[in-house]
DNA sequence: TTCCATTATCCCATATTATGAGAATCTGCA
DNA sequence: TGCAGATTCTCATAATATGGGATAATGGAA
C-alpha cells in the first residue's frame, strides 16, 4: 500500500466528489455561505474553493445572492421539476398510487427512496389537505422507525445491516429492534418474511402505516411504497388486503422498471436513451 | 495562444463541468439514460462515463433505477426541500410576498431567477387553488415575453443584451421588441425607466402581470418579483399602487440580502456563514 | 439450471489538468 | 473617495483524471 506522498490532505476522494461536497455544506442552519468559510470547512485552498463555487454556479447548482454570499441555485429547482414531471418511478407508479387512494379515509401514499442510510420521501400523494406527517417530500428520515423505513430495512443485505448496526447501535436499541446484532437481525426476519410492515404511531402520533419494499432491477431494495392512515380511520379489517395491494403495486413497479431499462436493442424497442441524431452544436475545436 | 496539442477532444471545459454536463441529459423526453448512451452523447469514454455516473450516484444526484438505467436522484429532492425551507430570498421575501396576497383577487405572487438566458420561477405563492399559469415552479420560461421576464430583461447590462439579441433575433422580433438591436434597446428603455412592467396575456390568455426587477448585491439583476391576476379581476385603478408595493418589496429584499452577506466581522453580526467552532470530525492527517 | 448479452469494474502508464501561493483587480459599502 | 474584502489571474508543478481493453458481475431467456 505504498502511496508515494499524496494523502496527508484530502481523504483521497476524487476532485469531482470533493467539489460536490460543497453542496453538502448548505443546511437549514447555514443556508448561505462565504467562499472562504466553505474553503475553511472543507479544507480547500481559497483558489480551489473559488473554482469549485464558480463551476457550481455555472451549472446553476449554486447561486451568488450577493457579494460574498452563495446559496443553492435555481438549477436544483429545475431538476426537481424534471423529477416531479418524469421520474420513472412516479411515471409508472402514479396509477397504482392513485388507485390506493380509492376509498378516501384520509390516507396518504408515500414513495420513498433509500438514500445514504436514510429514508427519503420522493413522492407523496393524497386526496386533499391531509394529515400532517413528519414524512415530507425531501426530508430524510431515520431508517429504524416507521413502516416506511422498516420495509426497506428488513430487506437490506447482511453487509449493509452490519454496517448500519455498528454505526447506529443506540438508535436500533431505542427503536426496540434489539440490543445485539443478532437480536437486530432476528427482529427484522419476520418483517422480511411477512413482506410488509405495519407500524402504529412510531413516527407521528395517531398515525398508522403499512409499508412494502420496492426492488429495483435485481434483488436490491431501492425504496418503499407505503400507505398511511390517521389511526382513527384505519381500516384494521382490511390490513391484509391493503398490504397485498401494496405488494402488487410494488411488484408491478419493479417489473415495469426492469422493462424500461431493457431496449438497447435496435428493433422496435423504444423508451430508453436512444441517442438521437445528436445535432448538438459543439465547437468543433 | 499556443496550446501544445490538447484541444481536439473536449471543448476545454473543466472535468467538473463535463461531469455536471451529464445532468443536462435528463430531459422530459429522455428521463432515463444508459451509461453508454450518455458517453456517446457527451463524447466521453465508457470508463469516464462510468466514473462520472458513479460519482453522481454517490452524491445522490443520479440514481440507478435498474440495470443499465439511471435517472435523476433523490438528493435533488432533498436539496429542493432545503431551498423551499431556507432559501434566503424566500426567507426574506416570504412576508412581503404574503402581504401582496392581502385583498384576494385570485392573484399569484412569483419570485423568479434569471438563469441561463431563461426565467425560472423559484417560488410561487397564492391564496388557494388558483389560475393555471405557464409559470410553474422550476419551469424555465423565455426571456422576452411577460412582465416577469421583461422586468429582468430591461435591466440586463449592455453586453448581455447584445449577446441575447444576436442569439434570439427571431424571438425578439416575434415578441414585438424590435427588428434591430437598436430598436430592441429602445424598446427596453422605457420599461427600465418606469421601474416596472405590465403585461396583458403575453404568456397566458386572460392573465395580467406586473413585474419588478430584483437586484442582488450591487447593481446586477438576479431575478424578478411579480404579481399575476386573472384579467377579469385585475384592479386596473391600483396598478401604480401595486407596482409601488412590488418595488418596495423588491428593494427590501435586495437590502436585506446585502445585509445577510455582510458579517464576516467578529462582532455581534450573526446571520451568514460564521464558521462555527468546526467540531466536524475529519481525519487530522 | 445453463448460457448469453450487457453492464460494470479494474488496471496502469501517460499526459492532461487541477492545484496552490500570492499578486493584481474588482467590487460595493461607508 | 477610499478601503476592506471579494474575485480573478498567472504559472510552474505535481497530482490525478483519462482511456483502452481485459475482466468480472448481472439478469433475462432458453
Amino acid at each position: 500500500m505504498s502511496r508515494t506522498a499524496s494523502e496527508s490532505r484530502h481523504a483521497m476522494k476524487s476532485s469531482l466528489a470533493r467539489m460536490l461536497g460543497v453542496l453538502d455544506l448548505f443546511s437549514e442552519d447555514e443556508p448561505v455561505w462565504t467562499v472562504d468559510a466553505a474553503a475553511l470547512q472543507l479544507g480547500l485552498t481559497r483558489a480551489t474553493a473559488y473554482r469549485y463555487v464558480g463551476e457550481l454556479c455555472g451549472a446553476g447548482l449554486l447561486m451568488r445572492v450577493a457579494q460574498g454570499a452563495y446559496s443553492l441555485g435555481p438549477r436544483i429547482i429545475e431538476l426537481d421539476r424534471q423529477i416531479r414531471q418524469r421520474d420513472p418511478l412516479l411515471a409508472i407508479g402514479g396509477r397504482v398510487m392513485r388507485d390506493l387512494l380509492a376509498p378516501d379515509r384520509g390516507q396518504v401514499i408515500l414513495l420513498c427512496d433509500l438514500f445514504r442510510d436514510k429514508v427519503l420521501c420522493t413522492h407523496q400523494m393524497s386526496n386533499g389537505a391531509s394529515l400532517a406527517l413528519s414524512y415530507t417530500r425531501g426530508r430524510p428520515m431515520p431508517l429504524f422507525r416507521g413502516a416506511t423505513a422498516k420495509a426497506i430495512l428488513a430487506h437490506l443485505p447482511q453487509r449493509r445491516l452490519m454496517q448500519l448496526y455498528v454505526q447506529n447501535q443506540a438508535a436500533v436499541a431505542h427503536a426496540g429492534l434489539g440490543n445485539t446484532y443478532d437480536e437486530f437481525v432476528a427482529a427484522l426476519k419476520p418483517l422480511r418474511q411477512q413482506g410488509y410492515v405495519v407500524s402504529h404511531a412510531e413516527v407521528d402520533p395517531s398515525v398508522v402505516g403499512i409499508g412494502v419494499p420496492l426492488f429495483g432491477g435485481g434483488r436490491a431494495v431501492i425504496g418503499s411504497l407505503s400507505i398511511v392512515f390517521p389511526s382513527e380511520r384505519y381500516p384494521r379489517r382490511q390490513e391484509a388486503h391493503l398490504a397485498a395491494d401494496l405488494q402488487r403495486a410494488s411488484a408491478a413497479l419493479s417489473a415495469e422498471i426492469g422493462r424500461q431499462a431493457a431496449p438497447p436493442r435496435g428493433g422496435r424497442g423504444r423508451a430508453a436513451p436512444s441517442q438521437r441524431a445528436k445535432p448538438r452544436s459543439r465547437a468543433p475545436a
